[in-house]
DNA sequence: GCCGTTTTCGGCCCGACTGTTTTCAGTCG
């Protein structure tokens, strides 16, 4: 059993502690030791039979012996046992805003509530009220939550879309009689939001109900929704919809344009193809009828890309990116669509935790890591002591870590690690650490991570007045940094982007995938004023990249280049920029 | 359940908010 398994088995031994009224130090053991699995990096069996699991800071010989039977056995007695005394459903309870463990375990022990369709039924019946702990309002609370549960079921985030994904292109590529397949749709287009992944083969049509077969039966298929002659549909294990179609190699550019979308720009797409008196399909291109057409078509050239398809068209290839209509087309034509920011353009990056807070990587992993991916510098920037509940650091801590980059600095000319920290602001708008403090870092991320239910205009003021603090380098996740079902908190960018400004100071890129448009614009005017954004992998361990490539996904919508991004930048140039605060 | 010892058991990150209370429990981050 693998690692990230067993790190979800023990959080969810802890939560079923919880439900069951246990003491809450002992589930809280259970939490931190999923934590702590999902970080190590050493391999779990090696461990096991080096009897060493114990050796690792909260590992005792409990947590130690439910680990070893879930490496040797794949099962563990107490997790089975524990599993069986609570229905799945009340589990699923506790994904709702709003409901802890406390109020599940009344719905389910009181109410005999297993299902967020039985709660959502009890609430539109009113029974809920007269529970002890329970009102009108919290009524009303969950049926809300339900509602943006439904909401936001069929969306799933970038990165756990693209995993899925790239493990199934590289499952069927070894399959005989495919000669082309990637991924299309949203997810080429890196949205950060993806409804369902489509995914393309060429094959020989004698090859095709094998390949369809394969896939249907791939061990990551929950259930087959529908399977014809070419195409299949089904659902994953993590519940994202997956489909997939064969085409023939001819058709192969043709289709995955046409799949990648988005839908306006294959509008636009088709009707600058008409001009040419050709229609244009996801099969290919097809002379329009004499009568229907103002002109006569020209000969179709062969396609054999979708760099050929645009060209016949008289445009510049257009990256997946930017096929969103948002004038990639008269770009295109005046042959200025820009060179996008890729991954291999980070120079470092400056929003990483450690296990110093709540990082899943230590400090020297981490540098590791980035020495490893060719990166000139990292930026260490752990939470700061408000932040309690993600181990932020006292000003002793912040000390002793400067200490250990110091002497890690001195070791190694080639590499430079910045001594930074994600500085709460607090909800006066002051800092969470004393300027002294903060004058002693080489730069400070500034964010928000407190009273979320602001106003546009307590959110602007409160995040305007840090920025004004000369310490301040970077604003961290303007617009929030909460995922999915919850909400951020309203601001008033352009202001914010006026003071940056005025005041030389960055802005992250990071966001909230929900709303996007507001970061879109955003990225636009900060560029238009001269704001330097940063891209933001909120990295806890930064192998991952995931974080990374969201960032850079959003880079590339804003039209930015890389010398408008603070970690694309070479490191004489990042220095320069942050002694200049 | 783990840790760190005053080696046999007490303490275990905290502050703000909400909705329920009538002084607090539950939830969130």
């Amino acid at each position: 059993m693998d690692k990230k398994r067993i790190a979800e088995i023990l959080d969810e031994m802890g939560t079923l502690l919880e439900l069951k009224g246990e003491n809450p130090f002992r589930s809280r053991a259970f939490h931190n030791a999923s934590q702590i699995i999902s970080g190590v990096t050493e391999d779990l069996s090696t461990l096991v039979k080096s009897k060493s699991l114990t050796e690792i800071k909260g590992i005792g010989s409990g947590l130690a012996g439910i680990i070893t039977d879930l490496v040797t056995k794949g099962v563990s007695k107490q997790h089975e046992e524990l599993r069986s005394s609570i229905p799945k459903g009340v589990l699923e309870l506790l994904h709702l805003q709003g409901l802890g463990p406390k109020k599940v375990k009344v719905l389910y022990e009181r109410m005999d509530i297993k299902s967020i369709a039985e709660l959502k039924k009890a609430c539109e019946q009113k029974l809920l009220r007269p529970v002890d702990g329970f009102g009108a309002k919290t009524e009303e609370n969950i049926l809300k939550s339900i509602e943006q549960r439904e909401r936001s079921s069929d969306k799933h985030l970038y990165p756990q879309a693209l995993e899925s994904a790239e493990k199934i292109v590289h499952m069927l590529k070894g399959i005989k009689g495919i000669k082309r397949c990637d991924y299309a749709g949203s997810l080429r287009r890196r949205k950060e939001i993806i409804g369902d992944i489509d995914i393309l083969v060429s094959a020989a049509d004698k090859n095709r109900s094998d390949i369809l077969k394969k896939f249907t039966t791939y061990e990551e298929v929950e259930s087959v929704l529908a399977t014809g002659d070419t195409k299949a549909s089904v659902i994953l294990k993590n519940g994202i919809q997956c489909d997939l179609r064969v085409v023939k190699d001819a058709e192969y550019p043709f289709a995955l344009n046409y799949f990648t979308g988005s839908k306006e720009h294959n509008v636009e797409v088709r009707s600058l193809a008409r001009k040419y008196g050709w229609s244009l399909n996801e099969y290919g291109f097809t002379h329009i009828e004499e009568s229907k057409s103002s002109r006569k078509g020209s000969k179709i050239p062969s396609c054999d890309s979708e760099e050929d398809i645009y060209k016949a068209l008289g445009l510049h290839y257009i990256p997946p990116e930017l096929r969103e209509k948002t004038g990639e087309i008269e770009y295109a034509q005046k042959h200025a669509i820009p060179k996008l920011i890729e991954l291999s353009d980070l120079r470092g990056t400056f929003h990483c935790h450690t296990t110093d807070s709540d990082g899943l990587s230590t400090l020297e992993q981490m540098v590791e890591t980035a020495k490893k991916l060719e990166w000139e510098y990292l930026g260490i920037a752990d939470h700061s002591q408000a932040a309690a509940y993600a181990g932020g650091l006292s000003p002793e801590k912040v000390h002793a870590q400067m200490k250990q980059i110091d002497r890690m600095n001195e070791k190694d000319s080639n590499f430079r690690i910045f001594k930074g920290t994600e500085c709460d602001i607090l909800s006066d708008g002051s800092l969470d650490y004393s300027d002294k403090l903060l004058s002693e870092f080489d730069y400070v991320v500034a964010s928000i991570h407190s009273k979320f239910k602001m106003t546009e205009d307590e959110a602007t003021k409160r995040i305007i007045k840090a920025l004004k603090n000369k310490y301040v380098t970077i604003l961290g996740h303007p617009t929030g940094r909460l995922l999915l079902e919850r909400e951020g908190y309203p601001v008033n960018m352009n202001e914010i982007i006026n003071v940056a400004a005025d005041y030389g100071k960055a802005i992250e890129i990071n966001s909230h995938p929900m709303r996007l448009d507001l970061d879109w614009r955003y990225v636009k005017y900060a560029k238009e004023k001269g704001v330097r954004i940063f891209i933001n992998p909120d990295a806890h361990h930064v192998d991952g990249l995931h974080d990374v490539q969201y960032g850079v996904g959003i880079a590339r919508k804003g039209w930015l280049e890389a010398k408008d991004v603070v970690n694309t930048w070479p490191i004489r140039q990042v220095i320069h920029f942050l002694e200049r605060k």
